[in-house]
This record gives C-alpha cells, sequence and structure tokens, in this order.
DNA sequence: TGTACATCAGTGAACGCGCGTTCACTGATGTAC
DNA sequence: TGTACATCAGTGAACGCGCGTTCACTGATGTAC
C-alpha cells in the first residue's frame, strides 16, 4: 500500500517530532525503534525507509528539538521592548519554573541531550553544537536589549553565556533532586533566578547614563 | 577456589570504584556487568555475590563518586585561609578548566549523572540527592570564609547555589560541544570563570567595612 | 591445637529477552509512452 | 487522456547480537567440635 509522497514526508516528520520528544524523556538508548515509529502510528518495519540508522534520526530530533528552543529565544530577542510576556526576564522565570522543570518530554535540549551528546555520533554532536550557537547568538541579542540601547560589546557575550550556563546547571540539578529532595529542588531553581534577577538589576543600573 | 573475607571486601571496592570510573565515562547503558567485573580483574559470574543486581551497583557507584565531590569540596572549605592552592578561587579554576572537562572518567559525578539521575532507581536518586546536599553545604562554608569573616547568612548559601549551577551549567554545555566547536568550549568555560570570579570581587568589596 | 564439614567467592557456560536491522511481500502511487 | 509498468512506503516476520541474570561446579576459607 504505497502513499502519497507528501504522506511519507508527514509521517518522516512525526517520526522525527517523537523522536525528539522521547528521546528527551527516557534518553536514547531508552527508546526501541518500534517505540519510535509506534508513537507515530506506524510499524517499525518501514524505518529504515526514512533513516539510515537510529543514529541517524538521533541527529535529526537533536535539530529538530534545538530549532524549536533557537526559535523561542529569538522570539525574545526581536520582540518589542516593553512585551513583557515575551522579555528575557520573563523567559528566565519560565525557564526555571518547577514546571519547566517537571515537563519531561519538553525539557531544554541543551540540558536533556547535554550529558550524551559526547557519546552520539559526530551529525549528532554538529547539530548540537549548530543549534548552540545559534541559540547563544539569540540570548546575546535578548540579554543585549534588556540591559540597554542594544549595545552589544563583547562583555555582554559573556555575560549571556554566564547566565545560560547558570540556569542550565539550575535546571540539571533541581532536575536531578526532584523525586528525593523537592525542597532543595526548588531551592535551587529560585537561588539561581534570584541571582540573575539580582545581576541584571545591578548591571543595568551601572550602565545609565 | 574461595579467597579470603577481606580480599572479597576489596574485590567489591575494586568494582564499586571501577563502575564510578566507567559509569561517568561511558554512561549507565554503555557498560556491561561484564565490562565492570573485567575492570576489576574478575569475571562476570560472581558479580551477583556482591550486588543484587546492575541498579544496585549503580547506587553504589554513585555513592562512591560524590563522596569524593563532597571531600574535594571540604577540604577547601576546612582549609586554612591564605592556602591558595586549596581556596575556593583555585578550586572554581581547577573545575572550570579544560584539563577537568576533559577527563571523561573523573568529571563531576553530579554533571555525569545529573541527566540521567531521574531514569535511574529510587536508591540512586537517594545517593544522589545526598551527595549534594552535603557538597552544598560544603561548599557554603569555602564561599562564607573566601568572602568574610565566616559570616553565613542565608544569602551566602544562595549565592553558592548559584555559583555552583554556573559550574554545572559551563561543563555540561563546554562538555557537548568540545569535539565539534572547541573554541566555543573554550569560550564557554572561560566566561563562566569570569563571572564567577567578577561577582566574587563585588561581593568581597561590598562587605568590606 | 587438629580434624571434618559447611560455606561461599569465583568461574565459565547457558538462558532468555529486547532491540537494531534485514527481508520478502503488498499494493497504491508515480511515470513513461 | 489512458494504459502498463516500475517504484517504493508500509507491513510483519525473522535474524543475530549483546547483555542482565542464573546455574552447576570448584576448592580454599571459616567454623564447630
Amino acid at each position: 500500500m504505497r502513499i502519497t509522497k507528501q504522506q511519507a514526508g508527514e509521517n518522516r516528520e512525526r517520526v522525527v517530532a517523537a523522536a525528539a520528544r522521547l528521546f528527551r524523556e527516557r534518553g536514547f538508548d531508552g527508546v526501541a525503534v518500534a517505540d519510535l515509529m509506534g508513537a507515530a502510528g506506524l510499524t517499525h518495519g518501514g524505518f529504515y525507509n526514512h533513516f539510515g540508522s537510529k543514529d541517524e534520526l538521533g541527529a535529526a530530533a537533536c535539530a529538530h528539538a534545538l530549532s524549536q528552543s533557537v526559535a523561542a529565544i529569538e522570539a525574545v530577542a526581536d520582540a518589542k521592548p516593553g512585551r513583557k510576556d515575551v522579555s528575557l526576564g520573563d523567559y528566565r522565570r519560565r525557564y526555571l519554573s518547577r514546571k519547566s522543570r517537571d515537563a519531561k518530554g519538553f525539557r531544554c535540549p541543551m540540558v536533556a541531550f547535554g550529558a550524551d551528546v559526547s557519546r552520539q555520533s559526530a551529525a549528532f554532536q554538529e547539530q548540537y553544537a549548530d543549534g548552540l550557537r545559534r541559540y547563544l547568538d539569540g540570548f546575546v541579542r535578548a540579554l543585549s536589549a534588556e540591559l540597554g540601547e542594544g549595545r552589544a560589546d563583547e562583555g555582554v557575550r559573556a555575560q549571556a553565556i554566564a547566565q545560560f550556563s547558570t540556569m542550565v546547571g539550575a535546571v540539571v540539578l533541581a532536575r536531578g533532586v526532584a523525586a528525593a529532595d523537592p525542597p532543595l529542588s526548588d531551592e535551587i531553581l529560585a537561588d539561581a533566578l534570584a541571582s540573575l534577577e539580582r545581576e541584571t538589576a545591578a548591571e543595568a543600573g551601572s550602565r545609565e547614563v
């Protein structure tokens, strides 16, 4: 039962989207090819019509998940000033929220894949690095807009990278102890957020006139 | 060929130590029971004389690796003031060094296990949470000593948690792009370190008289 | 202190399951004329 | 525009490998007397 080229393309997309979610949720080795195809409403036999190997799908899923993160931070960077709901401050609050920490299948891919990237294929690692580069560019623009009149000296980039490191580390740790020590988990998120907000306020102040 | 009780105990210890190293290096699913026993100079059949399951060894290996990290930060916290080589500043520099990033089997267990903890057994998660609690206590004491006359108000704890989050996140990201984009990887480590040192200097300054 | 027996750490083969991958087959789609 | 044939996405069974776990066995250690 051959199907339309377009339908085949849509099927492929559904598999990639399911993989982006399931890999983040259960890890690369925690999801079988049959699960991935099943999540897209297909049987496992046809997998190799779309991908050369499970590794190849991994790279595609990584790219898929990262492009969503890049789009999200770019939306913040390109938002008109004053739009509170897409400000960087709001983005940080959402990133470091309990809700975001507990969203297993939709966590930040930089975090979810971070520890395992180095054990994945070269293509996977390339996708990850490319995604992070673009994400950081977006973050720099967003921070630059937040701090002042669009100034973008190299200090802002360093600060953006440090800030994002704080966010990533806090989510890693908070997620790690979420089940065993919920109060500590919450404390980590709160402390990281407070530190970023304090730093941003101080920085914005020092840049006035 | 039965062996001494003491030797059996030492064998067990060697397996745990090997597991602490190999799990960090290749991930939990990346190491077979036979590999673990082989790394300790044994054959796989005797594994279940020591551990009830691979999961149980995982928890023991987690505890083993974390206790080393706890000991390291406590050494900093308890060092006599002025000992440069065991200062918190030196610790941060080492933690965020390229050498440390590239030490696959001896990476910070909070980072190496961080992404996977939530998929491990409850016992594993308990060990992780307990290790992190003790580690953070040590970090708070070390930071408190660095900043002033041993003051330990709650602001210091929040700051310690934020600082450690930055360190963890930076290592996660730097390690993730180490192979695909070495300059970016180095930049992340450097920016995170600079941010922490700038913050510490400012904080120490504001606390003077 | 000796002696006899039970224990148990270690060995290596085997079991059984899950999973990545392959394969023969189907039949509707795409294409050449 | 029709017709005939090739293509190829999808199906479901099968292959083969690796790995966690089990098991019968060994023989030196630990222990009861």
